[in-house]
DNA sequence: AGACTTTTTTCGAGCCTCGAAAAAATAGTG
DNA sequence: CACTATTTTTTCGAGGCTCGAAAAAAGTCT
């Protein structure tokens, strides 16, 4: 299947292996990483002198920790931070922004900024991206290097090559080339990804104790998305971004769903699937002009009031994510679930329903009760998923690749 | 996440690359080998000769194609089949069957065996399977090897590492450590796959042309069961041997499904689901004392006859395994389908419904029509799927590794 | 028979990792 | 305060591996 390993190869995979060790963490002693990677400590200190001559690891001088131990105290290594810069932006319903992260993950700066994306033109929905990432770009302070990688979030569909935005709920338009157009503006590397599998890899970061090797992240909002990790890996589907859970099928012939097909999860548990419910409107038909977060909270606060189509409603929505959750269970096992988005502020009112429909499919036919978390502000967690996925293309293909052999400029071999 | 490569594992990894090269491609040239692996020629050289040297492979004398092409002639290199040999072993409903497997693939013996599985001893199980091993041990010729591997496909779920079968339909003993019990009774590393795994492994082999990189296999008989290979990969759930696809929910609160549950796809499709509903018995209730093939047939005549409850049945089934199929696609994106066993014998009452259902589904919003493919017989597919995982496990895990640098017995290197 | 072509092997160079030993840096100790 | 014990980091030579270039091998073509 894959090639064969180069002799080439073994350096530039050791080098990564160092870095993303030095990443994951944070200031760890040539020690440390010696025995996180399994390498030989004479392997380590050659590789990260390299690392520290080209500006790509630093020691720490700060000597945070007194260690207060016997014996030659550790050296700290850490990213330098001045190593890259990586851009990253994140496209969802009528509002757009971006930020400009450095090598150790932190922000240096960031723009937002509301648009109608139901109605913008392709032209403008390019333009003001590009606008805004060249702001972004042109007001960095001097001392930060150019960006190496842009990566986009986006809610909808892309391509297995992370290039072409398929289809998305949020704008008409189909097959937006956003890396290529990205690409050609800046002359860097970019990428549009799926905003439910930028959660999720922001998940792991965030608290890999819990969302380490197998995990969801289901966001519940206008529409319902997800993020799977499986293995330790982003799972995708084979042509697309795929992990389309709102789209798994709960009722045959049942509701009506935005997608135009019938009985999809997201016909009973999205924002106006829930509405619709609630106000007694037909399952056959589409509320005209979508529900307004008001009105959703209006629904909420009767539905917690008592008994009522609003509760039944939520009590719908549980159910059909529950089933779901559980189908999916009955395939790859029961895994931790972090509900994320404006729609997890309601979990309560959802709860007890995804909790009795998984008890009654194959996944919860394991003893213990599926951990859930609730993360209802989505932004900042798309933000750092994109900002990592960056970061971690910046460390494996450009750095780990060593210095280029040719002409100085940038960084020197010290 | 994994470990750094130490300088030993290179040789070992690309042995396995020429090994693994050498198994497709069946009789390739050094130079084929060398633009395979990507790996230079003078390294190919280097390591076929060695793998030579311990007889692992040997240069074909049969010169079966003149190429008749200018230049020095090519030699052909191909597995030695006495350089191994595997146990294969398949229980499924009422039957037993092993074989022996020489290192090229070819079959030296074989052995089968009626058995009671739903009313059998555990230690009559147990002692039945390894006493059908080692008569194939015992009995074979002389020149044979040793075998260095066992692997025992099972109907029901396994553990994730292979080694305990959790729960199977086809009989009531739960947690048997089987690849325990095979080692401790013969000394060869031993494990124990899901059947429908091993299908789809053996649908790779078989025709890699349509079954590379993503499909899947259904297995329609008495239970409904999946292989499922994606990226290239077998999928795997996290825990278990996973993708129980027969117990994805179909229907909330619908049928009584064999597992207890309700609405399950197998509720549907299952022999007994489909017989179920032809003779209008209610969907609350199972069947007592299973189905026979007879019934199973005379439901099939029936159905085919014209319209009527049987072919109301068919339809049904359809529709759930069509409907799984498309959640499935919603997660995974569409790819080729085989549906194997009894069950697809009759795949022309179930093929309209199962397209219908797809239709109607995410998955089913791809322009081309899923290719589908028919295969009645699955113990074949199923004893070659285990041979080649077998045989993997020798390639990388024994031979890739090199001779054991102690003393002489077996291969020496020359 | 000799030229030509293609495959395979040989050989030295260049890297890389490893283990052992040395060097460095600091805490205990009398 | 000097000295020892301890732990981390670097240095250095050895051993392996792959690679490219050149040579050798084994045929076909003229």
């Amino acid at each position: 299947m894959s090639a064969g390993i180069r002799h080439d190869d073994l350096r530039r995979r050791n080098r990564a292996m160092v870095i993303s060790a030095v990443r994951r963490a944070g200031q760890p002693s040539r020690t440390e990483i010696a025995s996180a990677t399994g390498l030989s400590h004479s392997t380590i200190s050659a590789i990260s002198a390299d690392l520290i001559g080209e500006g790509i690891l630093t020691e720490t001088k700060g000597a945070g920790q007194a260690a207060a131990r016997r014996g030659r105290p550790q050296v700290a290594l850490e990213l330098n931070p001045a190593a890259a810069t990586v851009i990253v932006a994140v496209l969802t319903l009528n509002e757009l922004s971006a930020a400009a992260i450095d090598y150790s993950g932190a922000l240096v700066s960031e723009d937002r900024r509301q648009l109608t994306t139901a109605t913008i033109t392709r032209d403008e929905l390019t333009s003001e991206l590009t606008a805004m990432i060249r702001r972004l770009m042109s007001g960095r302070p001097s001392a930060q290097p150019r960006p190496l990688r842009v990566v986009l979030a986006i809610q909808g569909i892309t391509d297995a090559a992370a290039r072409v935005m398929l289809w998305s709920p949020i704008t008409p338009h189909r097959d937006v080339p956003f890396a290529d157009i990205l690409e050609r503006e800046f002359s860097i590397p970019a990428t549009i990804q799926n905003d439910c599998n930028m959660m999720a890899i922001a998940l792991r970061w965030r608290d890999p104790s819990r969302y380490l090797e197998n995990f969801l992240a289901i966001l519940l909002s206008h529409g319902i998305g997800m993020g799977l990790v499986l293995k330790g890996q982003l799972f995708s589907g084979t042509q697309s971004s795929g992990c389309e859970f709102g789209h798994m099928i709960h009722q045959p012939n049942g509701a009506l769903c935005r997608c135009g097909r019938h009985g999809c999860v997201e016909a009973y548990a999205g924002d106006y699937a829930i509405w619709r419910n609630a106000v007694g409107m037909n399952e056959a038909s589409l509320p005209e002009d979508g529900v307004s977060a008001a009105d959703m909270q209006a629904v909420a606060v009767r539905a917690r009031a008592g008994d009522g189509p609003e509760r039944e409603a939520y009590r719908k929505a549980g159910t059909a994510i529950g089933y779901g959750i559980g189908s999916l269970f009955a395939l790859i096992d029961p895994a931790p679930v972090a509900f994320v988005g404006a729609g997890a502020a309601t979990f309560d009112l959802l709860e007890p329903s995804i909790r009795k429909a998984i008890a009654e499919t194959a996944g919860g036919q394991h003893p213990d009760p599926i951990p859930f978390d609730i993360i209802p502000d989505e932004l900042p967690l798309m933000r750092e998923g994109c900002a990592m996925q960056a970061l971690a293309f910046v460390d494996l293909e450009v750095f780990a690749a060593g210095p280029a052999p040719a002409e100085g400029g940038g960084k020197a071999v010290a």
